[in-house]
DNA sequence: GTGAAAGCGCTAACAT
DNA sequence: ATGTTAGCGCTTTCAC
């Protein structure tokens, strides 16, 4: 039979309270006390039961994810997944809410974060826009005491501000390694598309790019980033202009989303004049365009794990629990199409 | 506020005992009384609590992971996985032990299966070795109600019988796909290296292997698997073997343990010479050997991510919860010097 | 069949 | 500074 605080108060010849004011570092004991207390708890091997604990202080959490609306399968995917994770952990009396925000919109992301009653809720996960409203508003929203982790996309707005996602440099480094091994010694020019280069993910996606293409792979000249909005129309016809003025791409590295006009524009391509391309983000269509041979790697960062592992950390800020620092590592995960899932 | 069983008596005017007979679909209540408790359940949004309901029914939980013994430091870091994880779930009641068991030995896993006494433990994981007195061993645990996931290298020993790991069919195709491009028109000889024809998982990696060799790269010639037992300096020796009576090597794939024993090999060899390489699991051997150039991909899986989801497996499985399924996917992890964690 | 009441291990008033 | 006691939401005897 696993101790209780009744055995350590018996142990220790003193009161529950007294036990549990020890325990939970409450002031109002005696040092001699403590010692007498903290002695045998080690004697015993007590462990608190974190489930009675919570219980008895009828504790209920509220989160609140705030994620981009809009057609982008990423996002989608990513509220579908809070959503989940939301019923999963109804019965251990913790809410998830999702809210919608306009996507590239830092006046809107402000809005919705101001909007938020600090009093009334645990803990604030987003997808970052990184305008300075919006820092303002998360800088705001710390001070009030209310944990923030960044999804996605980083916002960083304070010294200890926690950041959910892959390392984006790393990602751009390994769309170059891949590309320039793909294409061999002979190299040759590369499209480099983005949704935008005002998020953050975009712009370091693109330095790890252009830094692993100068360094080791010379023969790879990528071109000016072209920009699509997250947008399959807009980025098919921005990288149609694009290889309409500039013959003979050789590679192609699609950092945003908008994949589903990547690929169609590769499939009207003749087979022979199609660059080796390098996408983000595993859906149904980019995973077809593996199968398919018109994309040869992707790029991936898990949505369900992001969503989990932000709840964990918000949950763990709220209780002042510890953390399993790798448990909350988010992997740049790399697909072919012989391990795509 | 939210509901209590309190509330859902109250709205169906019943007792809480009647509550508790319906939520947990005991016998004894009439199919009428079932009705009005289930239409306040539905009315209110009652969800029960479930570290409540644990409390009052005051169970403890207890695993035991049967790891192989020996060097191989993946296996070692799955131990001490397993262990941390047992650290972190003390505090909610459940206990995770590790118990070691001889590599490559099917006597001595099926011992360890037997001297576990089926009422004292309440799941049991095993890193698999597939053996018929293993398998036979893990029917009558089975059998006795124990709840079993087999980790890493599958037993199917049970038509229902989970599995916690990589598909070893799609790691042997990616492996291909890799060293097929890496090596680009011109193809070549490519020497394959496992641990032990014996393990599921090194026969699965081959197979794959040859799959896309042969579909897709027909200029790769794979050689006869060379077997190094999961040790570096077997691995070497008979990899060094293998180099000088068949020269012109110029890929390799090691599908089992033993990296140390490669990459001193590799490092020994003119970077001329040097076959392109790829090898399973990052450990911080391969991670140097990627910096170093001397191995261009790792096939990893991570070991923590199975710990947990191994844990989580056996508990829903004891306390018939459900599971998310997709949190239990374990990757085909694909590392470059690049996205290297 | 149904209900009342006593806990599970811990916390939080409220005494003392 | 320390102890007593009444719950938290649920399960489980044991009566009725």
């Amino acid at each position: 039979m696993r101790p209780t605080i009744r055995d350590v108060a018996r142990e220790a010849g003193v009161s529950l309270a007294s036990v549990d004011r020890v325990l939970n570092r409450r002031p109002g004991v005696r040092a001699g006390t403590i010692l007498r207390v903290e002695a045998a708890v080690a004697r015993l091997g007590f462990v608190r039961d974190l489930a009675a604990a919570n219980l008895s202080r009828r504790r209920d959490y509220r989160f609140v994810f705030l994620i981009p609306t809009g057609p982008n399968t990423f996002m989608r995917e990513l509220e579908a997944e809070a959503r989940a994770l939301g019923e999963q952990v109804r019965p251990a009396r913790v809410a998830v809410e999702v809210v919608g925000v306009p996507p590239f919109d830092g006046e809107a992301l402000a809005a919705a974060l101001d909007a938020l009653a600090p009093g009334e809720v645990s803990g604030v996960a987003l997808v970052g826009t990184d305008a300075a409203v919006a820092r303002d508003a998360l800088v705001r929203l710390a001070a009030a005491g209310v944990p923030v982790v960044t999804l996605v996309s980083d916002v960083p707005f304070a010294p200890r501000s926690r950041y959910v996602g892959i390392d984006n440099v790393a990602a751009g480094r390994t769309a170059a390694s891949l590309l320039g091994r793909f294409l061999g010694p002979r190299g040759g020019t590369v499209a480099l598309v983005a949704g935008s280069m005002l998020v953050r993910d975009h712009v370091e996606r693109r330095m790890g790019f252009e830094q692993v293409a100068r360094a080791e792979f010379p023969r790879l000249s990528p071109l000016p980033v072209i920009e699509g909005r997250d947008d399959a129309a807009a980025t098919r016809a921005a990288l149609a202009a694009l290889m309409a003025r500039e013959p003979g791409i050789a590679g192609l590295y699609n950092m945003g989303a908008g994949n589903r006009g990547v690929i169609d524009l590769l499939r009207a391509l003749p087979e022979s004049g199609r660059p080796l391309a390098v996408a983000h983000e595993l859906t149904p269509h980019t995973r077809a365009a593996l199968r398919a041979g018109l994309i040869q790697a992707v790029i991936h960062q898990d949505a369900g794990h992001e969503a989990r592992s932000a709840l964990r950390i918000l949950r763990a800020a709220a209780e002042g629990a510890p953390l399993n620092e790798a448990q909350e590592r988010i992997r740049v995960e790399v697909y072919l199409r012989d391990n795509a899932p």
